[in-house]
DNA sequence: AATGAATGAGGCTTCATTCAT
DNA sequence: AATGAATGAAGCCTCATTCAT
């Protein structure tokens, strides 16, 4: 299927994957049909399966470049702080800003867990997601910024936190970020004890 | 649809009940055809139409008599226990042994959350949810315990927490249920920086 | 199929067939369940079959007895004239009166027209009803009432009036029946010649 | 459901409306299924699809294509003939002539007339047809070829009677077209009075 | 007489995918 | 690259009918 594609075929092919992804996100993966996605585009189906060899396909891309995508934006948020506390704190950020301006993919994405054929994909995404953050804890663990505890735990804690605020206050309500964020840091980082922590400031 | 069913009835309502929810859990809503549930138990059709004005019925109601399940087990554990941030600990622990029990239940409810048409059933149940923790949440506040934050919000990140926890070591891996209940509540009372602290000692 | 019937069992039949040709002239045969007929009695399937062997049956019983029913009528409204041309007009007069009365039972005849199943007793109907009109009319050109021709024709022509008429002005709009009954004895008696001829007083 | 269609697509759609109006016809509607009709032209089920929306639509536009080409007959068997009562005449034979060319096309008409579903289309049809009627109707009033009275109730008579006679002695037994429509002439101009009347004599 | 339950063929429709042009 | 057309398996659901009680 890897094909080489011209300027104009890549276009037509991101523009078919945001069609898609957003058809996905208003109905679901399996309600939405090829001829949707197609008739989105206003073009023929044959269009499709030029640049995709099935719809599965498609949404595995989807999951790949979205997923590529977000974690660029956490990496420039990042950049090179010292402190992995405050990277963490950062990331999280970062992330809530991303689902914030691509709220279709926060569906998809939750969907696709749902269903074994794309569990490869979303495995090898989460492992990565996870590997990153749980480089943090563990630089956080070993300077002694967090007592000693499992640090895939926390990571996993983590990420539900992320994840339930992101659905609760980023698309049902539509609460600014920066306060999500801060709500999401301070429970992180000091849970039901926690509040706005004065030890781990907010960005400023 | 509301049907005055007798004793057989109502069991064979509750087998089909319970062959989808063991279906749906392996292989997906949608890819899971009617054909395959009534299969599943051996008999015509017909069956299922007469209990089930559709499959949507089906699952709806799966949502809301596993909701119901779910609450009283919670409810069971929690007793008149009158600390409320104990009653949070409880409820935390009764929840992941209830879904360690009925893990088909996670999969099915993961994926109905991302279907609109059953976003009503899914939010009354989260609606309810949530009043539950909240209500606890406020009494810790008003006696102290916590600091004087939004106990929605808290809510929704402890639910998250719950929600990545078991999918991960209850779903995925096998952890003992006692060892990520700890987890899920020293993370929930202390974020990052509890460790298993020392005033919320775990149900002993 | 014949059972002998204890009066109570003959009220049922008879409910049974009042309730199917109300929902037979609402929705038409096919889309009417035999679940729909008893569900309007409120009583269960078993019943529709104690009485019917099929709802081909039942339609069949519907379509005699309302055909009995509409010439107990004309009967009545002829009763020993003497004057055949005035007995036609009695008769018509009665037909539309009937109709009239019930409108349910034109779009089911209607609808068995179509049907090659009900042919026959739709054709052992019209036999009937045709033998009728046909008696009359030899009867009128025997005694030079009317010019000689063929009087199946006429026959077919004059139930083709009264069909036409009773659709559009019976049940479509709402015209008073004698109105109805005047055009179509006028019609029939004089063409578009006809007008409210002089010589056919209208029944007084 | 506009689709844009090359040559061999609305030649398609063509062959379809023509199947399904002999199989509706031999069957009726409702025992005819799409199945039937796709195999009857030896394709697969999703060329029906591809064409009419669902199988009520292919019924509406059967109604509205054959009821178009029924009135271009007319139109052209009536030419500029300035006799009103002469055009009358020769709207009823041209359209005797037109259904005993498209036998189909009656039963169809029939049952559609028994099913709300198609009301509308039918209500259209009808009409305009009466609409024809009527004009010549009127102008035959003002010149005095007939005498003064409601021209829609005539021109439902007579739709009445060419209905039936059609009917009878087209489709059920085979009678020569001239002489069926001499008779429908023959009654609607003069009624039971009527005979061959000298004053309109057939076409020649 | 009557009921709730069951049957299972069959109906309409959708849809991922392929193909000729 | 792209299109309209075609495929046909499969999905959801209906329904006349039968049966055990």
């Amino acid at each position: 299927m890897r094909r080489k594609l011209t300027q104009r075929g890549r276009e037509r092919r991101d523009q078919l994957i945001r069609c898609a992804a957003q058809l996905f996100a208003e109905r679901g993966y399996h309600p939405t049909s090829v001829a949707d996605i197609v008739e989105c585009l206003g073009v023929g189906k044959g269009v499709f399966y030029w640049y995709f060899s099935s719809k599965e396909e498609l949404l595995s891309e989807l999951l790949k470049s979205s997923h590529l995508s977000l974690r660029r934006r956490q990496q420039a948020a990042i950049g090179d702080e010292p402190d992995p506390v405050r990277r963490i704190e950062l990331g999280i950020r970062a992330t809530l800003q991303w689902f914030h301006e691509h709220r279709d993919y926060f569906a998809i994405i939750q969907f696709a867990a749902t269903d074994e054929t794309f569990a490869p994909v979303l495995r090898r995404n989460r492992e990565v997601a996870l590997g990153d953050t749980i480089r943090h804890l563990k630089e956080a663990i070993v300077e002694g910024r967090i007592p000693d505890s499992d640090p895939e735990t926390l990571a996993h804690a983590i990420h539900g936190v992320i994840d339930q605020l992101t659905r609760r206050y980023l698309l049902e309500t539509n609460e600014p970020v920066s306060r999500v964020a801060d709500a999401a840091v301070s429970f992180c980082l000091g849970g039901l004890a926690g509040g706005l922590d004065e030890g781990v400031s907010p960005v400023s």
